[in-house]
DNA sequence: CCTAATGGTTAGGTCAGCTTTACATTTGCT
DNA sequence: AGCAAATGTAAAGCTGACCTAACCATTAGG
C-alpha cells in the first residue's frame, strides 16, 4: 500500500475530520471527531496519540493540526470536493451518491489525477454543495445563515455545510428540493422555534431550525 | 465500511487474481496467486479457506471460481479496465500510472460509477493495454502471440498479457517504445535464444523472449 | 458549591490479514 | 522408482484499528 511516503486511510480521515470541523466553527475535540467518524472515544484518543507522534496534530492545550496535519487535510479535502465535481458533473450522479463515492476516492486519487481532474473541470473552487476547494481560487464572500434571511427577501443559497452532510438522508431531501447552490429563494416565515418555511419557486418547504442554521446564502 | 452487501477488498483482490490467472492459461494454484498479491502462500492458504467458506471459490481437486466468484471477479476486473480506460483516455495518464490507480479504484467503484464510466467511455470493449472488458461485446478474434509471427510481415499490436503489467517498469518501456494496440509493427529477426528484434517505425527494439510470447498480435 | 453531564484515558480484548518456521505432501523429472 | 523442488497447511505471533468497561478530570449550570 504505503507507495508514495505518506498515505495512511485512518490519518487521512481523522486529519480531515479535524479539518472540517474547524470549518463549521465546531470545538474540535475528540468527542466531536468520535461523533462523526463514528467510533468509540478511545479509539480516537489512541489514534490522536499515534498522529501525534508522528507530527500531523499538537495537543497542548487544543487539539490542533501541525503544519504537515494541515496538509495532508487539506490534500484529502480538496480530493473529495474534486472528486464530488466530478462525480455530479461529468458523471450525473447525484449529490448523495457523490458524496459518498467521494469518501472513499478521496483516500485513493493521486496527485496526478487529481491535477488531471482539476484541470478537466476547470479548476472549480467549490464542490457541488458550495464548500471551498482548499488551494483553488475560492473567493471568500458574506453569507449569513439562512434562518437569519429577512422574510420575504430573495436570497441564494451559497452553500450548504459540511455539518449537514452527516444528517442521513438530508442530502438527498435538499437536491430533491431544488436547495442547492446557485437557486434563489426565499422564506416565508421564520416559526418562533427556528422552523422555516422556504419558497423555492411555486413551492414551500418546510426547513428544521437545525438545518436553516447551516444552509448559507447571500442576499 | 460494508454498506453494500458485498465489498470485501481481500476477496476482491484474490478473486481478480484468480480470473486473471485463468486468462492467461497459467495454472491456478495458490503458489501462483502468493506470488502475484506478494502475499505468503500461508496467507493464501488461509484467505482461499475463507473464501470458500463464502461460496467464493471450491477446491474439490482444482481451485476453481464459483458462480458468485466469477461474478465478483468480472465486477473488480471490469472496473479495473475501465477505470484505466478513463484515466489513459480521459485523463491522460500514462499505463503505467493508470494501471496502478486503477488497481485501487477497482474496490471503491460503486454500481454506478461503473455504468456512468461505460457510457461516458462509449463501451469500451478492451483496457489500453488490449485486454477485454468483462460484460462488454468484446470480440474475441485470432491472435498469435509477436514471437510467433514471421520475420518480415507486418502484425498489428493487439494485447498486452495481463502478465506482463507484473513486470516492473515493463509497461513504462513498451508505452515509450510504442509498442501498444492499434499500432503495426515487424518482426526484424528472432534470436535462437527467442528474444526479439522488433521494427516499430523507424526504430529497432529489442524485446525478450518472454515478452514477446506475451505480446499477442493480429497478421 | 455541588452535582450531573461531558470528555479523555487506561486496560484488556477482538478481528482481519499478514508474517515466519516447520512439516507434510505432491510433482516432475532423469 | 526415487529424489529434489514445488506446493499446501498448521502453529504461533504481530500489527492496525477498532471495541467495552471502568475510571478520573473537567465543565456547566442550578
Amino acid at each position: 500500500m504505503n507507495r508514495s511516503g505518506e498515505f495512511h486511510p485512518a490519518f487521512e480521515e481523522y486529519c480531515e475530520c479535524i479539518f472540517e470541523l474547524g470549518e463549521d466553527d465546531l470545538n474540535v475535540i475528540q468527542a466531536r471527531i468520535a461523533e462523526r467518524l463514528d467510533v468509540s472515544r478511545p479509539a480516537v484518543s489512541e489514534m490522536i496519540k499515534k498522529m501525534s507522534a508522528e507530527g500531523l496534530v499538537t495537543q497542548d492545550g487544543a487539539l490542533r493540526l501541525t503544519a504537515a496535519g494541515q496538509r495532508l487535510a487539506e490534500t484529502v479535502v480538496r480530493r473529495h470536493r474534486l472528486a464530488e465535481r466530478f462525480l455530479t458533473d461529468v458523471l450525473q450522479l447525484s449529490w448523495a451518491e457523490a458524496h459518498h463515492e467521494a469518501g472513499r476516492w478521496e483516500h485513493v486519487m493521486s496527485e496526478a489525477v487529481e491535477l488531471a481532474m482539476d484541470k478537466l473541470l476547470g479548476h472549480p473552487t467549490t464542490c457541488p454543495h458550495g464548500n471551498p476547494i482548499p488551494g483553488s481560487d475560492f473567493e471568500q464572500r458574506d453569507l449569513i445563515a439562512l434562518s437569519e434571511a429577512e422574510v420575504g427577501a430573495p436570497v441564494v443559497i451559497r452553500r450548504i455545510t459540511e455539518e449537514l452532510e452527516f444528517q442521513p438522508g438530508l442530502l438527498e431531501f435538499l437536491e430533491a428540493a431544488s436547495i442547492r447552490p446557485g437557486e434563489t429563494v426565499s422564506l416565508a416565515s421564520a416559526a418562533p422555534d427556528g422552523t422555516l418555511t422556504v419558497q423555492v419557486g411555486d413551492d414551500a418547504l418546510g426547513v428544521a431550525a437545525f438545518t436553516g442554521e447551516r444552509i448559507l446564502v447571500s442576499t
